[in-house]
DNA sequence: CTATATACTTGTATTATACAAGCTGCGCAT
DNA sequence: ATGCGCAGCTTGTATAATACAAGTATATAG
């Protein structure tokens, strides 16, 4: 009995986020964590942004950005700036460290993912990167 | 600036795992949770197994599986036979009430995935689901 | 001016995981 | 045969990421 695609996709992705869960907990490649990074990354390609942006831009609750937002600001990669227009709002901003931590992180990361896909060649590489943001585009659409 | 597979990868990888991890953990497709999913699937395909051979597949710790074994069968989806041989050891068997669990569930997260590929050629479904188990096997291997 | 909505924070609970310590049974070396 | 280390499993404890709910302060609409 022949495995369809959509059974081997749901499959393999159910295994992948498991397993996702345990290394994005556990091990810790570089200084920063999954959500720091992510944050510091989005802050740095789209400008600074404030709790709810950022919320949104991930799908996650306010709270859990607003908490990790706090991490980031006490361990000094980030500085709030207040909106002058709105006395609740504020904007999220990169300082040098935070500059300097995001980068040596992405080194590290980039570095672990090359051996990831060392058996991947050119082609597999551009179709995995195209159809991975796919994915994650429909993943915040439907679910 | 192009963004180089490499790093779309790395970054579309962070990001998925991100949101799996919100998702398999407050949404509920279906009966089981993820875990109890994927041990009464490889149950259900390659017969029954000890904690220890299910923890070495899944690369997760072997108190991990230990209490989603028992939480199977608290539930009624799975029974021990001992193993004859050594009074330590047993096996976990599936039930009719597992069996029917495991059913009714695929066939709710197969009707959840159709929707999130429905954007999906088949080319590209076939593409994803080739990639994405030699991207697991890849994980298990390197992290 | 008051009522409601918005941006954010904080308190609390849940879940999945790991690591470490413990229990019991196995098997080998003496 | 027996005692000691090893293997399979369970249980105790800690951690991390998340959600939901309640609270505070500001903004805005009527």
């Amino acid at each position: 009995m022949e495995r369809s695609p959509l059974e081997a996709i749901e499959l393999e992705m159910t295994i992948l986020s498991r397993r996702l869960t345990s290394i994005s907990t556990y091990k810790k490649y570089g200084i920063l964590d999954h959500s720091a990074y992510l944050l510091l990354h989005q802050i740095a390609s789209n400008g600074s942004a404030g709790v709810k942006a950022l919320a949104d831009e991930f799908h996650l609750d306010i709270s859990t950005i607003s908490r990790q937002a706090s991490a980031l600001e006490q361990k000094g990669y980030v500085f709030r700036v207040p909106d002058p227009q709105d006395g609740r709002a504020y904007t999220l901003q990169m300082t040098e460290l935070g500059a300097e931590a995001l980068k040596s992180d992405t080194e590290v990361r980039r570095d672990k993912f090359a051996q990831l896909l060392q058996d991947f060649n050119e082609a597999e590489r551009e179709q995995l990167g195209r159809l991975l943001q796919k994915l994650n585009d429909a993943v915040f659409r439907v679910m």
